[in-house]
Parts: structure tokens; sequence; C-alpha cells
DNA sequence: TCATTAAATTGTT
DNA sequence: AACAATTTAATGA
């Protein structure tokens, strides 16, 4: 498997593979290519800082960010991870305000960038794209809706459980297997629980064969199962 | 190809 | 938080 690498994931694969693509005429699609653009963030970095304006639709090529908030307190909060399929940042771009979080790298990762005129354009021009907008704000919705219950559910095996689930949300992410490269650290990050407890909290779900644990990455193997745990 | 080493990740306390 | 064990990646013979 090694002899024929697949050719790094590229930006305009990305833009392929996303829903709204397909329903876009071939001017729209030429007018997307060309003006949007890709970046790089080293892990560890801030993507957009809370506070900024928005200036531009993001996606996320290859990596991961997390969507996080300082507390008053000093504590980092973190809400949702984003993983590679994922777009992100419609909100803050639709009611045209600063940015409500901050958007931090987890790892190297790769962004499109579709600079807020492209994004008005298409909002303007395409109903797919409206059409997926719509949908993008509905499962995040019910996404947000989840944490509230997420909160109040203490049990770490569960939040660990909802927060795995989460990143393969079909919609939110699309295309990618059900391997998941993600360290344990990483998990406990998006999840708010610490990496040991994480590491305890995957021994459970995998005994209950929700998944399979493997250096640096796990396997979804009961999606259903794993959105429902503690429930 | 194999051995050695460093770095990353995991498992345990 | 600290530590040991394990896996991976990089290096050079």
């Amino acid at each position: 498997m090694s002899e024929l690498d697949p050719q790094p994931f590229q930006l305009i694969d990305m833009l392929a593979a996303s829903a709204w693509w397909p329903g876009l005429d071939a001017a729209q699609r030429q007018r997307v290519t060309a003006e949007v653009e890709e970046r790089r963030f080293p892990g560890a970095t801030v993507v957009m800082r809370r506070g900024e304006t928005v200036e531009a639709w993001t996606g996320v090529i290859e990596g991961l960010v997390k969507m996080s908030s300082v507390s008053a307190a000093g504590k980092s909060v973190t809400f949702t991870g984003i993983g590679a399929g994922g777009w992100f940042g419609e909100g803050s771009l639709l009611k045209s305000e600063a940015r409500k979080y901050d958007i931090v790298a987890l790892r190297d990762t790769r962004i499109a960038w579709m600079p807020r005129s492209t994004f008005d354009w298409l909002l303007s021009s395409s109903i797919a794209f409206n059409r997926f907008l719509l949908l993008q704000l509905n499962e995040r919705l019910g996404q947000f809706i989840g944490l509230v219950e997420y909160e109040r559910m203490l049990e770490p095996d569960a939040r660990v459980a909802r927060c795995l689930a989460e990143m393969f949300n079909p919609h939110l992410y699309p295309g990618h297997r059900s391997e998941l490269e993600i360290s344990q650290e990483e998990i406990g990050y998006l999840s708010g629980v610490s990496r040991q407890r994480v590491n305890q909290a995957l021994q459970v779900l995998a005994r209950a064969k929700l998944v399979e644990v493997e250096y640096g990455s796990v396997r979804i193997v009961d999606l259903a199962a794993l959105r429902r745990y503690g429930s």
C-alpha cells in the first residue's frame, strides 16, 4: 500500500467533494476555482481569532481544527472539532459580525479560503449553495442542542462517544471513511476530557464493539450506537 | 534490508 | 502529572 501512495488531497478535490459543488454550473465552478485559495496552518496555531471580522468562508482540506472559546477564568472550552471535508464560518459571514470563537489548528492543517465576495456571490446566484447552507445550519443546530444535553451528561465515556460520533456527521464532514486519524490527546481537547480518561473511555467503547482503537487512529464500527451512547 | 535512535502515542498509576 | 511500554519514522551501515 505504500508503493502507490495516493496523491495528497488537493484544494480542487476538496471542492469537488463538497455537497454543494455538483449543483453549480460551469461558470460558477470556474469562478469558485479561481477565487478560492489554499492556506496552511502549522499545528497549534490560530486560524481565526475571536473578535476578528470574518472575511472568508473556510473549509478543511486536510488536518483538524477546533472551535473554542476562552472563559473569563482563562479556561479553554471547545465546542466542536472540524475534520477534512468540513466547512465552517458561514454563521459569522451571514450575520456580518466578528468571530465569536477562536479557530485553532490542532495539527498541520490546510484550509480552503473562500473570500467573502465569492461567498456572497454564490449565495445570490446558486440555489444549490443556499440549500447546502440551510442543511448545514440545521445540522449544526442539532449538534449544539446536543451539547446542552452533553453538558449535563458528566459521564466521560458518553462525552467521548458523542465527540467521535460528531466527527462522523455525514453532512458536515462528508467523504471520509470510518477511520479517523486522531490521537487520544486530540480527542481529549475536543471532548473536554483528560487524555488519560479518553484512553479509559476508548477501551470501554472498544469492549462494547462500538469502535476499534489503533495506534494514532480510531475506527468507528457502530456510529448509531455511539450517537445514542449514554442516553 | 536491517539495526539504531528519536519522537510520538498509548497504557498505567 | 509522571512514568514505562509500545509504535512509528528517520537515519545510516
